[in-house]
DNA sequence: CGTACTTTGTTTAGTAGCGGCACAAACTCA
DNA sequence: TGAGTTTGTGCCGCTACTAAACAAAGTACG
């Protein structure tokens, strides 16, 4: 009886610190339920609820009360957990040789709603992003839905810290375009709220595959993909991208695996960038590259149209085995625990699965005892979604902070 | 005057998770006093002290009240930190082409004491870690300290998570020996207190140059050398070694540098391996190695006693262009911040280091634009060191965890 | 040589964010 | 229907911190 006040408390007494984890397991369709919640971030079922009921108030996730079905096990059924279809979501953008294309993207990696691709050749950078942020914004304007950021995929390697373009060869941009800069512009001026990012298109794509498609589960995730001219690689190590020192990690195309293949502009010959890229495939297979769709489009019309041609057979076993060279030397230096193909590559492996698998074990010096996995990307627009994790990054961090809002 | 008893606290009520990077940053040089301690943990004083204070009482580091100068700046000077050199120390033990050593090890990376390497050439694995293992065990009677843990390094890549060597070539080791096995259970006969760890000595060198040496302060640090046969990378990245998913990342020796170059092992040819190691530089300088000395101190006596001789210029020049083309090799994968070069690969820098600096920039596709720093190895026995710190680590982890105390 | 200022260490009080526990709730199984 | 199992919730208290006031130890300057 005492005149000792209890201490005031605020609502959320608990759980603060596992916001954002809690949310990226969600995210990333980790945590089913409320019971594997609590299991997966190591805390109470008392601090698990609080942080689910949070991220209820929210608006980011749905606490489903009436399981139904509980399916087989014992005991009282968990609440279900899943994302809030009608949550925020992320400006996503993406610009490649054909054009470009906008897409508004919700927690767990699902495109909400796209903008047609448009084919905008244009010298101007900042007209092409200026176009592609136009696009997003309506996409907004009609969802009516909050916008946590926004993120833009290039197809060139991104300087780190500066942002800028360092070789948007088949864009006709100029090298060291301030691309970050001109898009997190564009996108203040369309009024869009949020932060801005910019990142390297295969980049991204391996950090989306690596939280909702094939790299789900992977410690050291390499990608490796090829679109148009040139080779992509990333790398995703415990969950993060590695983008090394100044950005320009994982440029792989000037690997050598043909000592004695065609020369390449960077004055070495036989890279990979030039040896297993659309137009390799295309020349080897003995066509002549028209002008009329992308040359990966025309790489997959040849191989879907025509696989047993001569030809196209000669050239898919001529590119595996390169490709295999590349993705052996990177196994022996990066020793990741899977490997994800995008774009052509991805093609060549459906091909022949078996046959480049056994380059790699063959040439990569511990690929013998095993073998690394390799599998072909499994999202549509995966450089997209992964644009749109960028815009997301922060609300994974600490969701409270980043939606501005006090606990509730 | 109610019965409300007053809430009993321990000793230490503050500080208790930051005691292991405190310990840390005092161990790596980078908290010299209290006030960066401070600055550097994001702490309050008060909580940096509380963590001084348990840490001096755990008997690791010294608190030096009388700082006496303070050199220049205003206000009260602050206490000065160090490494406790009366406190425990971890076992070292490194096993070679050309026998073993074995050293105690304090914090900082402090050599405490060494037994002079013996010659022991044997092809049975539990022999030569048995008898590194009692010298080691010597040297700790010896000094009558406390020991936290003893670390190998292994001329070998060290599978994970098995611990087995995998190419233990010029040791006449069988592949596929269980060297950490076989090392933790020697330890442990030999009555050593602490866990018993085993990795890559070229791993454990970059570790410890990271820590101590020419890679402090580097965030994405890789680390190229040779010593016998053979080349060794690693890769150090925001403070943690990547090894891959199975231990065998950074196995760089068989890039190709030189695609007309002499056959390697590994069915390849002009493997990094066979173009840049002592033998090769020997070889390339028309000598012909002898069996008394290691191939190293075969290459360095000629480079110190001849650099002028005609057929070393040659040699150097040769080396340093193949060694260069691997390095940008690396440099297009990992984009590092700095790389550290040990072995005959850093007499190679020494001899021309304009050269090699030349050759990686305009072989790596962004070494143009300012240039990775290329540096010396530091540290004497660094692969030594670097075995410390593996046996170090859980202190640094966790001080008071690791040495089963209570808070004072 | 004393006063003002700066910087660092210490003491005390308070509190955020958890864990632990008891209990309630929601299912399955026999 | 009751026992067993698993999950959600309210309450209490602890631990490791922060905040703030104060004390200590120096420099700068008249």
């Amino acid at each position: 009886m005492n005149g000792k006040a209890t201490t005031t408390r605020t609502r959320l007494d608990r759980g603060r610190n596992a916001l954002g984890p809690a949310l990226e397991l969600v995210h990333t369709g980790r945590a089913p339920t409320r019971a594997v919640l609590t299991a997966e971030l190591g805390v109470t079922r008392a601090t698990a609820g609080a942080v689910a009921a949070e991220l209820e108030a929210l608006g980011l996730i749905r606490v489903d009360s009436n399981p139904g079905a509980a399916a087989g096990s014992q005991g009282r059924p968990s609440h279900r957990l899943a994302v809030d279809e009608k949550g925020p979501v992320a400006l996503a953008a993406q610009v490649h040789a054909d054009g470009f294309r906008a897409a508004l993207v919700g927690l767990g990696g699902t495109i909400v709603a796209t903008a047609p691709g448009c084919v905008t050749v244009s010298a101007d950078p900042a007209q092409v992003l200026g176009a592609v942020v136009d696009a997003g914004a309506a996409l907004l304007e009609e969802s009516g839905r909050r916008c946590v950021g926004a993120g833009l995929a290039a197809p060139s390697a991104v300087a780190e810290p500066e942002g800028t373009a360092l070789n948007p060869l088949h864009l006709a941009w100029p090298a060291g375009a301030p691309v970050r800069e001109i898009f997190a512009e564009r996108v203040r001026a369309a009024g869009i709220e949020g932060p801005a990012f910019t990142g390297n298109d295969v980049n991204l794509a391996a950090l989306a595959e690596h939280r909702h498609g094939a790299g789900r589960g992977a410690r050291d995730l390499l990608c490796v993909a090829t679109g148009h001219r040139g080779v992509g690689g990333a790398l995703v190590l415990d969950g993060r991208l590695h983008t090394g020192s100044s950005g320009l990690a994982l440029e792989v195309g000037h690997l050598t695996v043909n000592p004695e293949g065609r020369p390449c502009h960077c004055g070495s010959r036989g890279c990979l960038d030039v040896e297993t890229d659309p137009l390799a495939f295309l020349t080897a297979a003995g066509r002549v590259p028209g002008p009329e769709v992308s040359l990966l489009q025309q790489s997959r019309d040849l191989l879907r149209t025509s696989p047993d041609d001569p030809g196209v057979r000669v050239a898919v076993g001529e590119l595996i085995d390169r490709l295999g060279l590349g993705l052996a030397g990177l196994v022996n230096i990066l020793n990741p625990d899977r490997i994800i193909l995008g774009g052509l590559h991805r093609e060549l492996l459906d091909a022949d699965p078996e046959r480049l698998r056994a380059v790699v074990a063959d040439r990569s010096l511990w690929g013998r005892s095993g073998g690394v996995p390799i599998l072909p990307c499994t999202l549509d627009h995966n450089s997209l979604v992964g644009a749109a994790e960028l815009a997301w990054q922060p609300v994974l961090d600490d969701p409270l902070a980043a939606l501005g809002r006090e606990p509730v």
